[in-house]
DNA sequence: AGCGTGCGGCTAACACTGTTAGCAATACCT
DNA sequence: AGGTATTGCTAACAGTGTTAGCCGCACGCT
């Protein structure tokens, strides 16, 4: 059952469904697939054309067939990165909200990180850089951060708390704690810095 | 830059005197000065050897026999960014402290801001992916944190607050919050997390 | 059946990138 | 003066994303 209580707003309640995303040929979705897969496992940087396209079994300019370029395979790889952390997250938020125990901040930060730190190189990926926004599908963006503002109730801390999710989550990802910082209570911290407030 | 545990302990108290770098060349000096000007003007992954060789009138392969390469000279804009960052923030909480008045953590977030977005491309060069810790110059990250450790009396917020401020400093350099967002909104509501605890 | 069309592969090539090897001139110290 | 280190140079290599152009094959249409 979804909060419906619209705090406030008379905008449209946003889904727990994430928007539709543009079809995509099977040859494509080979394509994002076997992407994935190189880049979780060396990271964007180290994927070039040349080596997606020997593990797929064609020549590099093939993909050009398929793909617009680089660019639109790192949008693809973004937009699937975005709607899984953005499915996650509300989950988060419904089942703290069913549960009715846990702090629905703490339950998002956990799922946020787990998602971060679970598939690294996408979330560098996705999180890193300019974002082309007329390339991504429509709503995407507001949709994947929406949970934050159910967690908060207010727009500004939603943006806040997401933007301070993601450093905890970036700097964990890029290993940039000292060695030996104690991340979970790092976390926490910044869970209860937003739970009171 | 991070907090580490520092005061209270038997280590000396940190000085607010960055720690020595590595002497460098004149002629480094003018590389990394050249270097940084193109990188505040058109970012790091734009600048190449060959562009930055003939901003300097030589070629690019003469770049080499005062770098060992386009790593060192990441890191010593690194190293420079990080002192110039380092030190706002040290008097950021230091005169917060004298003046008495003003929260430290509003203080520091304000200053941590306007670095960041007062040399975005600096910020992020210095900021984001991994890190080769033993590349830098000893002591630099732990001096560069301890403002944070200062304005908030705990390592462990103090780490959390810091990565929280980077969030929200690289989501406004990589301008990734969506368009019409209230930063000042944003960092205030931070402050405010990290204020009453 | 024949024919056209487009899909999806290919090779060759271009303009880049960081980087190395090896050569030459200049400056400095003994 | 002689030797050495410094600092430039050109040529070259392997790798990058990307474009141009060719070729075979499957499909729909008349």
């Amino acid at each position: 059952m979804d909060p419906e209580e619209a705090t406030t707003s008379d905008a449209p309640a946003p889904s727990s469904d994430p928007p539709v995303i543009p079809e995509r040929t099977a040859r494509v979705d080979a394509i994002v697939a076997r992407a994935r897969v190189l880049v979780e496992d060396a990271g964007w940087e180290a994927l070039s054309t040349r080596i997606l396209a020997d593990d797929l079994g064609i020549r590099a300019p093939s993909l050009y067939k398929h793909l617009s370029g680089k660019e639109e395979l790192r949008t693809l790889l973004l937009t699937d990165a975005f709607i899984e952390i953005g499915t996650r997250c509300w989950e988060a938020v419904r089942s703290a909200a069913v549960e009715g125990e846990e702090s629905a901040v703490g339950a998002l930060l956990t799922e946020y990180r787990s998602s971060a730190s679970g598939s690294a190189e996408l979330y560098r990926l996705a999180t890193t850089g300019p974002l082309d926004r007329s390339a991504l599908p429509p709503g995407l963006e507001e949709w994947a951060g929406t949970p934050f503002f159910e967690a908060t109730g207010d727009p500004v801390r939603a943006q806040a708390l997401w933007a301070a999710a993601h450093g905890l989550a970036i700097l964990e990802v890029d290993g940039r704690f000292p060695p030996g910082s104690d991340l979970d209570a790092a976390w926490q911290a910044l869970a209860h810095a937003f739970d009171a407030g």
